[in-house]
DNA sequence: CTGAAAGCGCTAACAA
DNA sequence: TTGTTAGCGCTTTCAG
């Protein structure tokens, strides 16, 4: 193929002189605006169609200073409950003409910055992102950006602009209290290393509180960190209660070591939930095959992801930009893991 | 606040003119391109930094007719295949300067053709895409579009240009070679409704092609759609099994039900792998905490993410465009459900 | 209903 | 090493 015979990328320019209708025009029928006749109209889409013309949103954007982007930032995807979340997105998203693009910080708030530098710069028309802890720089860029800022997942803490999640806090909390109502005294807690993980930590937060209320104290606990969460669970399991024979409960900082837990727990005879109680925290679809329906809290993603996007969608309607606050209630689920009254 | 106090977003100007240096030289400087002493450059970054410039990627792309974007697009997230791949791809992606954009399209071609339609109008420097089997219209839009593209996942076809990918054929195959051997000889089959899902109605071609070379047929099968598939495995495999006592292996179309089907047999005291030998596909690392770890063959998918995003990192450099074809060796693993000889 | 002119904010190419 | 001049391809605005 000789050099002149490169195939240029086709512009506006190319449609409206193979359909001999100003550039102007061929923009207005492209994008459905204003009033055109429908002859012009046809000429106008089958030339485009007959070219094989794809619109150049780059130029489109910078001329008309709107880009039909939603910016999402969620810390991992192969945690599960993220994509659910973007699922829940992309769902409400799906009409309004906005398009989410999604980024992965790995749980680091340096990644965090880079991220988010990089989606700003390309002005999108919202962002959500997971958490209310970011780095004062990355709270700045938000806070300077402009446009509405959603922060979700999590309620306990100052957002910068929307919120919408549960409190980890009061879920922790309720957990403890339904554990201690159930009789259970001797808990443990096994969950992730910490420093990382927020939420996390908020619920083990307020599942000390709760504990504290009826004056009761963790009586061990256990951290992993990577590796197949289901055979992380096994392995904990195994070593909390081997360390700590006397645990009446054991309380999972997620559903898939919980998981792990449970089927360490059948496999080894002991008696749950009648000598060993467990909960887990989630509420994921795949707890629905196990042996026995583990006790978890549901998290609310997929409504998280809804409303966020809601929030944003409308924004891009009016215009106008205000914090909203959504607090969701997670409800409790006792399944077959802990005893009944 | 009035209207005149409204933020603008700053623009290289306004460092321009609050640096004292010239827009030029300030694009210079925060693109780290060309020389430009360090007096200069202080003053730049120092002004930027104040102000809270964040760059016009838009502008930037228009001007300079390149796009640090790569178009991502798989059928779904919550697949658990998917995540990972794309890990991988963010992975080799890391250091390159170009960012990966996801797009979902549920498995339907019409939704795929407006994913694609709205990533190309960003005009990327590359797509991913999963799968060989497009829409005409897409594949045109592909073709057309004057960029690398790389399907992956699967090699049994006719490739747009590059691809990346197992041979699902062959991965069949070669389970149905394995079972044969271990001496099952009343198979069924139990998998996702096929329309939508390519790879796993070619595995089933090629399982069964595998079958037919010893002249065994498939004694039954059972399809599935939507849910928890942990929860479908267990009940298909009740069905089954209840429908036709005598089958003596059964080969899921993924993992995820196969350990459904897996904790069933268990549950119900069904000799595995003396009676009834199981065998799944995709190597998950979720299996690895079951009391047993299933048969399966792995599907290479954080590799095929590398493999596919080094290809289009490699054409950014060089400019070149040409199809590469790349076929990965899934590894058979045994495991604890099928008979070792 | 249709068209012409003037940029959007940045960078390529060249000049100093 | 730094600055100047033209656009990139589209949309806004205003005139017919």
């Amino acid at each position: 193929m000789a050099p002149t015979d490169m195939k240029r990328t086709l512009t506006l320019r190319d449609v409206s002189e193979a359909s001999g209708v100003s550039e102007m025009t061929v923009s207005r029928v492209l994008r459905n605006r204003g009033d055109v006749s429908d002859a012009t109209r046809d000429k106008v889409l089958e030339a485009a169609r007959r070219l094989g013309y794809v619109p150049n949103k780059i130029a489109g954007a910078l001329a008309s200073q709107r880009v039909n982007l939603v910016a999402v930032v969620v810390p991992s995807l192969s945690n599960l409950v993220f994509p659910e979340v973007l699922s829940g997105i992309s769902e409400e998203l799906e009409d309004t003409g906005l398009q989410p693009v999604f980024g992965v910080t790995n749980y680091s708030a340096e990644k965090e910055e880079a991220v988010l530098y990089e989606m700003l710069s390309w002005r999108p028309s919202g962002v959500i992102i997971a958490g209310l802890e970011h780095s004062p720089h990355a709270r700045a860029m938000m806070a300077n950006s402009g446009i509405p800022i959603v922060e979700i997942m999590d309620v306990d803490g100052e957002p910068i602009d929307s919120v919408v999640g549960i409190s980890h806090k009061r879920a922790g909390l309720e957990m403890a209290r339904a554990i201690l109502k159930a009789g259970y005294r001797k808990i443990g807690f096994l969950g992730t290393k910490m420093p990382d993980d927020h939420r996390a930590r908020k619920r083990l937060e307020g599942f000390e509180a709760g504990l504290a209320e009826a004056g009761v104290e963790l009586a061990d606990r256990e951290f992993y960190s990577g590796g197949s969460a289901l055979l992380k669970g096994r392995e904990m399991t195994e070593a909390i209660l081997k360390r700590s024979p006397e645990l009446d409960f054991l309380y999972y900082s997620n559903d898939m070591i919980g998981a792990g837990g449970l089927l360490f727990c059948l496999d080894a005879g002991i008696d749950v939930p009648g000598k060993l109680g467990l909960a887990g925290f989630n509420g994921v679809d795949l707890l629905e095959g196990l042996p026995r329906r583990l006790a978890t809290m549901d998290s609310c993603r997929r409504e998280i992801g809804r409303r966020a996007a809601e929030i944003i969608a409308g924004h891009s309607h009016t215009g106008l930009i205000g914090g909203e606050r959504i607090e969701l209630t997670p409800t409790l689920q006792l399944g077959d893991t802990i005893r009944r009254a």
